[in-house]
DNA sequence: ACGTCTACCTGTCGGC
DNA sequence: TGCCGACAGGTAGACG
């Protein structure tokens, strides 16, 4: 579920509350996607130093480790301050002496992973392949460029890998791509400068307005303080099969590539 | 190095 | 109403 825009809202939605708080004990529930690598009871007294982000990773900061959390397709954090019993999908919770991080996970395709330092093996397992934030600094068209022209990929599962650049999943990619007037299925290599200049804005500014919007609710997801995305309403093309472009009025297509599915306008997006 | 398939798990929705 | 299959925002690993 989440892409970059859900999970930087949620970063944001729970930065302020958590840096600085201590922890006191971490339950879990069921078993996510890997294993948390520690002792709960060993985080205890554990400070949160930042929360921070890379791809569609959070990173909990502690004063000594830190805490990797992915949120999977169903994943959502919560921040409670008055403390509730969890639920059968509620599978990590952090109780701090300022209030409690709860993991809402019905589908337990997200993780919790707890390394001693980034440099630890497991992190870079997780962190270590991972392509440039969309919304950095480091996100520069030359490279861009080269990476496309170097590529033998379609360039939507391209996209979908994150090994040029991260935090693009399905939603954003179909987004991005129609922006920028690109079939899904069109190969890398093939896009000529023009519309791959175009592609490497698209990204950015559809992400940069998801955040603004809130990110995206399809079924589930909602920010740290329950607040629903509203990007959905704003979708040109993703959900919208059959339904008119609204740019030309041409029916939107579906096709699958691989196991995922992708929306174009057969008109607005050439090959 | 690429595509394709499978698996992980639960909920929801459409068709019959 | 109820059952059954298809499908969902992600990722990893196996295989050809």
């Amino acid at each position: 579920m989440p892409e970059l825009p859900e999970v930087e809202v949620t970063r944001r939605g729970i930065a302020a509350a958590l840096v600085g708080a201590q922890l006191r004990t971490v339950v879990l529930g069921k078993p996510l996607r890997w294993p948390l690598g520690c002792d709960p009871a060993q985080l205890a007294g554990r400070m949160v130093t930042g929360v921070g982000r890379r791809g569609k990773y959070l990173l909990f900061h502690l004063d000594q480790g830190c805490l990797i959390v992915h949120l999977g397709m169903s994943g959502s954090l919560r921040w409670l301050v008055q403390p509730t019993e969890p639920g059968p999908h509620d599978h990590f919770d952090c109780r701090t002496d300022r209030g409690i991080l709860r993991l809402h996970d019905p589908r337990r395709f997200g993780a919790v992973v707890y390394v001693a330092s980034l440099h630890d093996p497991v992190a870079c397992k997780l962190l270590g392949g991972l392509g440039v934030e969309p919304l950095s600094d480091d996100f520069r068209v030359e490279g861009w460029l080269l990476a496309l022209r170097q590529s033998r990929q379609a360039i939507k599962p391209l996209l979908l890998s994150g090994r040029v650049v991260v935090g693009v999943g399905n939603i954003y990619a179909c987004e991005a791509l129609f922006r920028a007037g690109i079939r899904p299925s069109t190969l890398a290599s093939r896009i000529g400068p023009v519309r791959a200049r175009r592609l490497h804005a698209a990204i950015r500014e559809v992400l940069a307005q998801a955040v603004e919007l809130g990110g995206s609710t399809l079924r589930d997801f909602s920010s740290v303080q329950g607040h629903a995305g509203a990007f959905q309403l704003h979708a040109q093309v993703y959900g919208r099969e059959g339904l008119p472009c609204r740019v030309c009025g041409t029916p939107v297509r579906m096709e699958r590539q691989g196991q995922r599915s992708s929306f174009f306008c057969p008109r607005c997006q050439r090959p």
